[in-house]
Formats: structure tokens, C-alpha cells, sequence
DNA sequence: GTTACTGTACTACAAATATTAATACAGTTA
DNA sequence: TAACTGTATTAATATTTGTAGTACAGTAAC
């Protein structure tokens, strides 16, 4: 399906989720396509089947995709459907205005702070 | 000068920041205006030097100070004088962003690893 | 020059966190 | 039941982070 730099410094479960975006993004998986299990994609790149599911929990988490227990994981239709290219575009706005609002001074932390505003959650440290 | 919370799971030396950028922010400190040595602080606070170094440092980066050596660390004039709008036109571009965001189903997660790739200027191995 | 201030760089070490793995649990389908 | 699926828990490592110890380097006054 793909390769992985096993030595790399960084984490083969983040080049998963990355690698595994791009298919998604660029349509090479379809909507409600299902991906390999945990563990066929595990044995097939000789690694440990929860480091696929880690990778996997994070693309749900983003909303990238979805799971259901005893049955598989699946490409979330919402994320490609409608609005794709706008899509593109925000993620693009929000790239650039965060550099420039760290460029400002303002801290990553500000930013999640404001971030949580919109959201309506409430945390603290 | 201030206090600081020694047991928080905050650093200390990021609570320095945030307590700094108070000050500066909110006009106690003028332009130019010389802060307290990285030696003197940290008798005062009875912390190591170098951690108030690593805060000042990390000031100095944002643009809220700036340091000479042999001579000690001041107030950079720029980050309040000019910038005081742009900062509050910031905020508010990034809420509306977050906003049309979230309308078009970009999680909270993906906006914070976005912002994470940002904050992390590019870096591989 | 010397002295007494300044900031900075380098190293080290403990604590916190992140990454991966081993294992066991639980749902689905035939 | 058997053979798949995802998930939760725990633990062993690896890596990062926060702080400190120490030494280096510039400035200013004497």
C-alpha cells in the first residue's frame, strides 16, 4: 500500500495518518471505502497492530474517518463530499493566519484558547 | 515583582512569560524600559538564572523584549506601539476562521495539528 | 588592567511525556 | 464456534522537557 521510513524521527504512526490522509484527500480511497484492519496493515508493514490503531484513532478524531467496532474502518463520506476545495482553502487560511498571528507574538497557547471560545468547551490546566 | 505558583504543573518559566507579557501588554513597563537581571530575578525568586534566561529568551523571540549582552534585557518598543490593532484584528480573523471551520466539520483536532505544523516550522528527519 | 556587573552557551540529569508493544477484551458475521 | 473486526489496559522504551551547574563573553566603572 505503502512504505514507511522505519527510522525516521518521526513517529511511523503520525507517517501513517499522513500518508493515509493523502489517499483520502487526493481520492485515491473513496468515500465509505473500507481500510486494512489494524492487524492485516500491521502484519503487512511488520509492525505492531496498536500502532495502526493509534494512527487510525487519530484520522477518526479528525474526523477523516470512521470505525465500528467488529467490522472495519471506513473513509467518512462528509470529509469529501461537498465542499472539498473550500475545504482546501480554509485549511490554507488557517495555516497562514496562524503564522502571522505568531509572528504577532501571539502563542500557540492564546490560539487554543481562542480556539476553545468558538468551540464552547471549557478546560483549564 | 510577582509571584509565582513553584508546585503548578505550569513551568515556571512559562509562567514568567505570561506574567511579563502583562506587564508589558498592560503599560507597567514602558518602552525601553530595563527588566530586572536573569541573576536578580532569580535570587528574588529563588529560582536557577537559567530558568529566567529561558524565559526571556522565549520573550525575545515574540518580539516582546530584546537583550544585549553585557548590558541587560529592555522593553521592545515595536511589539506595543504599532501592533496593539493588528493583534485584536488577528484575534478576531481567527475566531471567524475557527467558526467556518468547524461549520464545514474541520475538527478541533485537525485546526490543532495544523497549528502544530506551524509551530513546528517544517521539520523532518 | 581589575572588578562587578550584564547576557549566553554547553552540559547534565531528573521528571514528564510520547511511542510502541504485549495482551486481553468485545462486537460482527457466517 | 471460528475467524474476523476494533478497543482498552498495561508496561517497557525512547524521547522530550524543565531545571540546574558551570563556564564563557561582553560592558562599564574604576
Amino acid at each position: 500500500m505503502f512504505e514507511l521510513d522505519i527510522r525516521s524521527r518521526k513517529p511511523i504512526y503520525e507517517q501513517l495518518v499522513e500518508k493515509l490522509k493523502q489517499l483520502i484527500i487526493n481520492d485515491v480511497m473513496k468515500e465509505d471505502e473500507k481500510l486494512p484492519s489494524v492487524r492485516e496493515l500491521a502484519q503487512q508493514l511488520t509492525i505492531n497492530p496498536n500502532t495502526i490503531q493509534k494512527a487510525y484513532r487519530e484520522l477518526e478524531s479528525q474526523g477523516y474517518i470512521y470505525s465500528l467496532k467488529g467490522k472495519g474502518s471506513f473513509v467518512h463520506p462528509v470529509t469529501k463530499s461537498q465542499n472539498k476545495e473550500e475545504l482546501t482553502k480554509v485549511r490554507e487560511e488557517l495555516k497562514k493566519l496562524f503564522a502571522e498571528a505568531m509572528y504577532l507574538g501571539i502563542t500557540t497557547e492564546e490560539i487554543q484558547t481562542l480556539l476553545r471560545e468558538v468551540e464552547g468547551g471549557e478546560q483549564d490546566d
